[in-house]
DNA sequence: CTTTGTTTTAAACACGTGTTTAAAATTGAT
DNA sequence: ATCAATTTTAAACACGTGTTTAAAACAAAG
């Protein structure tokens, strides 16, 4: 990438490899001034604390981690190919970042208390128009009688966990990197046609 | 439960409380001596170290966590009632248990070159037989034409994702503890009959 | 009761943690 | 070149970590 960057930026984006790949507890402020090649106070003297830099680091995360969402369902597609070309991008994206989900949902729960919808992203995917494009191909009998939180939740079922439980089920099935992620490209296809298959009561 | 159970083990299922919820390093030696009721020294006097600790600990919510699979497939039902009495099994076992799922993944991610399968679970599993009863099913056509190792994605991504990505699922859609709970009775329906649909060229 | 072995405790050790301090190096403008 | 402001560093601080040690409390057998 560019080296042109600054310190403060090569701070943060060394922080977000660090964070992302080893979670908030499993790694110290020293790691992280070691991965972006300084000192460790320095990390402290751009962002006050790690507390203070992983909040930082998360919301960014979680920016991108939902802005894909955001882009594909204010296109003005039909639901059916909204939802497909959803699947692929999201499979796309995660063999870019693969514990980016396991990293969110990890940090979430870790502590119960925190603001999480800081740039109220949920308010923005409602307002582009998805869940009343759900309910109404629902009224016109073209998609499956089926409420909107469990169908939320079977899309990134299956688009999330393949990427998080990777490391299980190559010990189970004896799979070595090159052979999961061949894995992975042909699971989307069978992820793509049976969701869109049992929402739009598709035969075979 | 019982209050006669020895020293030894009042720590072992204390460590085994915090580990779970925690993690390896989200937890202290001293946490899980005050968990147990007694003191730092008397972990390490039982249980050399935490990693020790860890290790037997981690070895049995493993071993436990595969036992129920093996229970249902070693039964000789038609391969369609398995997995349909699988899948409710799995989420019952979630209710009571919601986080052994994240925390087996976790745990794995975090040292990729240690012995998992210390047990052979996955040969046990193997020589249920329920791979061979799936290939049979496939020559004979009841059974779509799906690869095994994708078979088993599916169907695990859509039992463990909805329990470990409770909090955040939570935060998008609103819903507190129970509402969430409900949810989960609710999505276990539309999984079974997604998935038996799928892999059963099932129409409707 | 005494003695022997086991279980439990308090204290300490060396080290890593997050954070701060004060000095050094660097920069940029006069 | 000088000087003020900014950036970087090394060192230190207080504290928490995993682990160990040695003494205390306890139990059981003689």
């Amino acid at each position: 990438m560019s080296k042109e960057q600054n310190t403060e930026d090569k701070i943060k984006e060394a922080a977000k490899r660090v964070f992302v790949s080893k979670g908030f507890a499993g790694c110290s402020s020293r790691e992280i001034a070691k991965e972006a090649g300084m000192n460790v106070a320095l990390v402290n003297y751009y962002f006050r604390s790690k507390n203070k830099l992983f909040e930082l680091v998360f919301d960014t995360v979680m920016h991108d981690f939902l802005e894909g969402m955001i882009q594909v369902f204010s296109t003005d597609m039909p639901l059916e190919e909204k939802i497909r070309i959803f699947i692929e991008r999201e499979y796309d994206f995660l063999m870019a970042h693969p514990d980016v989900p396991g990293f969110i949902i990890n940090e979430i729960t870790r502590q119960n208390d925190c603001p999480i919808d800081k740039h109220g992203m949920m308010e923005k995917i409602a307002s582009t128009g998805i869940f009343q494009q759900s309910l109404e191909a629902q009224k016109r009998g073209e998609m499956r009688e089926i409420d909107l939180v469990s169908l939320t939740m079977l899309i990134m079922s299956n688009c999330h966990y393949p990427y998080m439980a990777k490391p299980l089920m190559q010990e189970l099935h004896r799979l070595d990197d090159e052979a999961y992620a061949n894995q992975l490209i042909l699971h989307k296809q069978y992820v793509v046609e049976m969701l869109i298959n049992y929402i739009f009561n598709k035969h075979n």
